[in-house]
DNA sequence: CCAGCGTATTGATAGACATCAATACGTACT
DNA sequence: AGTACGTATTGATGTCTATCAATACGCTGG
């Protein structure tokens, strides 16, 4: 009895080893949070934007055209899809700010957002 | 008859302006695909894992702390979740390649995979 | 060895989404 | 006006996923 250990045992149950160097542990920290839920959803919903291959190979052509921008009626082939669910990508792709649309007659040609690019890029690092 | 239109009437049917000024205006160019498919489901699959709001603000949390790590135990009250559905988002992210873990005794360590994140950082832009 | 606690997994359920066929809308050309 | 074509929308369907309750796994202290 009376070992050093006694006098620990009453300490609060929590991780011993590498707890932040600051008075409080852990748990309970009023570290006030930095993304706020409405941020979160709003950043989580561009993502989602980029989160599907189809799109993600939209912008690639569209990134990747001489003039930066592309018809829509280009688009289909290369992706191997339909014509209604590439044009469903598109505006997906175009509500989440990712690309602009310009109609010129029949056709449709839209365009990378590069700022908008740009700036998701900064916030992830 | 024989007015202007009609040496045009034959030419193919393809987007009359702002078409790219090398010789093939569009349709069929052999470009070949920048972004194939295997990668891009790669990295949609990333962008899956950064498309929910839960996962950003533990993402934000890891980050923000001090030590660059957090105890798992340590994420479940400031997201709002159960326990099971933050270990879930945890799976997600380790499986993702963005948070590492690292057991130590009961509990289990997470951290950012800050070379992770600028490397999609680099990829957007 | 047993009890307690942190963490992960399983099972079930409700909501979101990718896809395509069919259709509607708009524009150009005759 | 009417046909043809590019594009967008609607409806239907199968798949994926976020969530939690219940449970299992693993480590620690007694």
């Amino acid at each position: 009895m009376g070992n050093p250990k006694s006098a620990q045992s009453k300490a609060p149950k929590v991780h011993p080893r590498k707890a932040t160097p600051a008075p409080k542990v852990c748990c309970g920290t009023a570290r006030d949070i930095p993304l706020s839920e409405p941020d979160s959803e709003e950043l989580a919903a561009v993502f989602a934007a980029l989160a599907d291959p189809v799109r993600l190979r939209l912008l690639s052509l569209l990134s990747s055209s001489p003039n930066g921008e592309v018809c829509a009626c280009d688009l289909v082939t290369p992706v191997g899809k339909s014509q209604p669910t590439v044009s469903h990508h598109l505006k997906v792709l175009h509500d989440a700010g990712l690309v602009s649309r310009e109609k010129r007659g029949v056709w449709v040609w839209y365009k990378v957002e590069t700022a908008k690019l740009k700036q998701l890029s900064e916030t992830l690092q």
